[in-house]
DNA sequence: AATGAATGAGGATTCATTCAT
DNA sequence: AATGAATGAATCCTCATTCAT
């Protein structure tokens, strides 16, 4: 016996379907996918993606503030680990696991007026300038890094596999592993440019 | 009246014209960039376009082998060059300001089919591949590299910028000295994965 | 608890903001006024819409018919006056202020097939032409006028003010007395073509 | 032999095609009327349309403009008639003609940014107060009305013909006769309203 | 070889209407 | 009776590509 909770149910399955066919479609075809394409996958109807995203904006924005947040949530639980050094490899390590699977990065390029995803991005580049600093303290990483280095960083070991004729799943932790050890203290060399700002 | 050769000198100028236009639009616009807006930055007819570039495919496919080609040549000048770990990192400095000013790196997916980009990047490789080998035996890098890491890692510096907020100019300098520090040969952390194969 | 009574009384009132809300509607947007917007200034949900109009058209004709009654009440009380030379202009004063602040003419065009709104119609031009011979036979208008001429000229003193840049509320008048001065018997030009049949 | 002449001839023929697919398709089926059923008419593909003119909404002005210019053609040609107050009933009879077999008032609707068309709009208005002053030195109509308020009704003769059930072609004449019996000097009332300003 | 007009498939979005709850 | 989610046809417009000149 359906109730109105019912109805709403639905609905929001729907949405779910529709942000995972969008974040798939993307991944194959770039930000031209096209809605139609999308809600085909989702098995909706053309004009239901207009109901749930007022525009393929706000379907995007969406998609990205899915990920921010996720993001910063794994930011957030390493905030409290005890060391502070593997607890950044970690969250590089999860970002680029999170991020491997849809490569939504190039998405971001179209969010820049969303204040939603913008206000995201910057908690995350919070959190993330929170667990740098700690890992200086903890003399883990070099002290010259800052987060906004990190934030820039973070994505591309997995950048990095797309330039590859045979994409292997994995060889993104490989390249973590290479940046990663630029992070370390001993013997780096001098930065040649002042780190950037953020805002 | 112009003669057959005057003629063909001016189409000649016209690819030219149109190649440096594509760029530009590219450059500004991305892969969106119509072929109608480029023709009229290279002050030619829409049509001509088409006389010397099948498709818009075929355009792109052009201006991405110009640029492999200008890398492939400063990777083979700095194979002669005394120090190969300065080489190296000169190699990845030059590229890094070579794709700044063009970001072609979005083309590239579009160009997979095309054999004469496939056939350059593949010399592009190889010439790469050497210099890591020069590199290694002078102990300038970690000896777990391979050149297909480099390659892959090599555009890096210029997109981690892209993530920032106010991109500022020179800031890749900056995180190509941290990945170049990466490879380090001393006190390199052993890579989880194994190097990937190339072909 | 609401009884069947209660509901049927809601289910009226909802009628009559339904109403309302359309007229508002169509008047500041024009024929594409939409029926979500519609039932959204009504605060009904947008279903409820068609429960109480089979059809958009529907809709429109119900609101036209209105105002054909109330021209038709209006035109029916002025039948009695005791003047009937004032009663024609009183009427078609009162008829142009009443469309003044919703102008429906436009959407006469479409009500075309509907039947209730046809016999409206009729019954409206039935009460004019009866007003019309009172005011011949009181030789307050010239002969050669018909019902079926005023009925034409009714709205064309609001539809002039349309064609000015900057309508004011009031210019109507003048145009109602620059028209109505033309129904004067005196010095009437002998008219070119014959009176139009009705129906 | 064609030369580029003739292709312009082409495309001009085009062009005139596109009007008058327009102009019929508008008359047929108002504003709403499809830019791929206009397309259809005039024998050209969709996207032809726009290589004409660049927004559905140039169309219109294309053809309002077109009218305006038309009308002050006439209005032009009047003003140096020898009797004014005949002239002035033939401006509005041509005018009336000219409207007759394509009522494009609605599309004024749209119009009101294109500086084009207020521009023409301007200039009709102009010559048409030249007109009305002419005839009023000559006492052939009545002193208090204004070019402006000439404009306004200059359309109502075939307006009110919409307003019947059976329209007839010539129906405009009656009404324009009437219209114009209200313009006589003699015995006019005076008016309850000042005349509206133009700008 | 060059031009630019024409083509028509494809894209995002709107909206009247239907339907499950 | 009311709700509001879903539908899908229709709309304006864009753009790579073709073609007549």
């Amino acid at each position: 016996m359906p109730t109105g909770r019912n109805q709403r149910a639905d609905a929001t399955r729907n949405r779910e379907l529709l942000l995972a066919a969008a974040e798939e479609e993307f991944t194959e075809k770039g930000l031209d996918a096209s809605v139609a394409d999308i809600a085909r996958r989702a098995g909706v109807a053309k004009g239901t993606i207009f109901r749930h995203f007022a525009t393929k904006e706000d379907l995007i924005a969406a998609i990205v503030s899915g990920h921010f947040a996720a993001l910063i949530a794994i930011a957030e639980r390493l905030l409290t680990a005890s060391d502070p050094g593997a607890a950044l490899l970690q969250l590089l390590t999860e970002t680029a696991d999170n991020i491997r699977q849809n490569d939504l990065l190039f998405l971001q390029s179209i969010t820049g007026n969303d204040s939603r995803v913008l206000a995201l991005r910057d908690e995350l580049h919070a959190t993330i300038t929170a667990l740098v600093t700690k890992a200086q303290e903890a003399k883990a990483i070099r002290p010259d890094l800052t987060g906004t280095d990190v934030f820039a960083l973070m994505c591309t070991p997995v950048h990095a596999v797309d330039f590859l004729p045979n994409p292997s799943p994995d060889s993104w932790k490989r390249y973590l592993a290479i940046i990663f050890d630029g992070f370390r203290p001993e013997g780096a060399t001098a930065l040649p440019v002042a780190a950037p700002d953020w805002g």
